[in-house]
RNA sequence: GAUUUCGUAGCUCAGCUGGUAGAGCAAUACACUUUUAAUGUAUGGGUCAUGGGUUCGAAUCCCAUCGAAAUCACCA
């Protein structure tokens, strides 16, 4: 960072030193008791009764309107903005006026902490004030904020830039309310599913970071390494496999709200690390799952939206269960006229080419299928839908289907065209589990780099007994956006992934 | 990783076909004891992302680099 400072900078660290001067710290180390919030004031004074007559509130300056002997402060705290009224014979009630003509009206800034004591009352504009007896400075601040100001529900001069909003978030937090309520409302979200699972009698576990074995999905991992043992350490992709043995382990139902990081691009739906909740559960199967789950996405949506109909762009999502449930395979026979379920790898590949999808060597079977369902029916699906029963080629970790030869008793749910959340009865089955391993390997072979490894530890777990079970991995961040209908990632993270800045 | 667009004062933006920069807010000073995008008067503030090049002269044209966004590719 570039230690010339601007205009402003300066006179803020002058104030700074003149405050000193005049015995004021600018940053107190005692605490300053608040006994309301500016909500509480707004929404419950009364003028007939002359209620809150007793307040002690603090919060951030974030406009000054000085009208000589009178000056009006809005300030925010954590629960919105409320206006002060400081008048010089208030604060100063004596002789002496040199702490409103000097503090009040020349050393404060927009961005300051304040803490205030005073009386609640109401202008003759019609706005609730606080009359101020006591005024405290709790922090200075050295940088000027954007001013943003609104009218009529117009918005002048918003700190827009992207850029900078994701890099300086806590300034974007400060004067974009709208932020501020994105986050709220996933962690809200995050409440519901929390404590959705909990009523049920789930348990939250922690399982590690850092593996030496990534295993339980299809991704590339971050590489590092461990110094002491002087072995490489792969970061998540996937928390799958510990969370299955801990059923092995008798947990019956474990959740855990995943930290997963991919070594992939970056772009406005996905960032190199995201959120994913993962939970199964024993002796239940993937239709099940399903029930499960649209119930919980169901009263996500209530306890965000009210209702089950959520906005999103353009568009009205319906979280009202039950969701449609369509097979992979009548997926792609309704938006491609491909029958591929009896279909070899070979006339795979010429469906992908009458319908120009891009292949390569190392495709299989399964991958094929997968990007026949990417690239031509997935974005239809807006209205949440049940995508169920893959190939076997494509589900290493899934049970095979009790009925339908070729198929794995899997389901993907879809949303606004894109997949939320992966489910499926488990596959329990040790001797199986290691021969699609292998499978996995041969595709490694053929170029995969995606393929999974062979997790010895995992298998030897299975071996030694996994009740049947039902897991899902639901996406926290996707889910989010549909949430609170926002088109990037990056909205709903707090410090989106970016390139270093030059500081 | 590819293509396109963008980067001008603390913030939001002007700056047309090249003639060394403007506005609003913010800041500074003064006035004003109930303002509300307060107002009025005056003032200061920018190596125009960075580094090269073309030119008598570059914020403007060209090249490279750094950052961002959109669309691809990869994926959740």
């Amino acid at each position: 960072m570039s230690q010339e400072l601007n205009d402003q900078e300066i006179v803020r660290r002058e104030k700074l030193q003149k405050l000193s001067e005049m015995g004021i710290d600018a940053y107190p180390a005692a605490a300053f008791d608040v006994n309301y919030n500016s909500q509480q004031i707004l929404s419950e004074y009364n003028d007939d009764v002359k209620n809150f007559q007793d307040v002690s509130i603090a919060g951030r300056i974030m406009s000054i309107n000085s009208k000589g002997k009178v000056t009006f402060f809005k300030i925010q705290d954590q629960k919105g903005k409320i206006q002060l009224f400081v008048s010089i014979d208030n604060v100063c009630p004596g002789e002496d006026k040199t702490f409103y003509t000097s503090v009040v009206t020349h050393l404060l800034d927009i961005g300051d902490f304040i803490g205030v004591k005073g009386e609640t009352f109401i202008t003759k504009t019609g706005e609730i004030s606080i009359r101020v007896k006591e005024l405290t400075v709790l922090s200075k601040a050295l940088r000027p904020l954007p001013v943003v100001k609104v009218k009529d529900g117009e918005t002048f001069d918003a700190f827009s830039d992207v850029e900078l909003r994701y890099r300086q978030r806590y300034v974007d937090l400060v004067v974009n309310p709208q932020v501020r309520e994105t986050f709220l409302t996933r962690s809200k979200m995050v409440q519901t599913i929390r404590d959705f699972l909990n009523e049920h009698g789930a348990i939250e576990v922690d399982t590690p970071v850092l593996q030496s074995i990534p295993g339980g999905a299809a991704a590339r991992p971050f590489e590092t390494h461990h110094n002491a043992l002087d072995i490489p350490f792969y970061l998540r992709i996937a928390n799958e496999l510990y969370l299955k043995r801990l059923i092995v382990g008798g947990f019956d139902w474990v959740y855990e709200f995943s930290r997963n990081f991919r070594n992939e691009g970056i772009d406005r739906t996905h960032n190199p690390e995201f959120t994913v909740l993962e939970f199964y559960v024993a002796y239940k199967d993937y239709f099940w799952m399903m029930d499960y789950t649209e119930k919980m996405m169901e009263k996500i949506a209530i306890a965000i939206h009210g209702t089950t109909e959520v906005p999103f762009g353009d568009k009205i999502l319906s979280f009202k269960a039950p969701f449609k449930r369509i097979a992979i395979y009548d997926a792609i026979k309704e938006y491609t006229g491909f029958d591929v379920s009896e279909m070899n790898e070979e006339q795979l590949l010429d469906v992908c080419k009458q319908l120009h999808i891009q292949t390569d060597k190392s495709m299989g079977k399964g991958k094929l299928i997968d990007e026949i369902f990417g690239g031509k029916c997935e974005g239809n699906f807006i209205q949440p839908t049940f995508i169920i029963d893959y190939p076997v080629e494509l589900s290493p970790l899934t049970k095979k289907h009790r009925s339908k030869p070729g198929l794995v008793e899997r389901f993907e749910l879809m949303i606004n065209g894109k997949e939320i959340a992966n489910a499926y009865s488990e596959l329990n089955d040790p001797l199986d589990q290691r021969a699609r391993f292998e499978e996995q390997v041969k595709l490694q072979e053929r170029g995969d780099d995606e393929a999974m490894f062979i997790d010895h530890d995992f298998l030897r777990a299975l071996e030694y007994g996994m009740p049947p079970t039902s897991g899902i991995g639901i996406g926290i961040d996707r889910l989010a956006m549909l949430m609170t209908n926002q088109a990037a990632i990056q909205e709903v993270l707090f410090f989106p992934q970016m390139r270093p800045e030059n500081l």
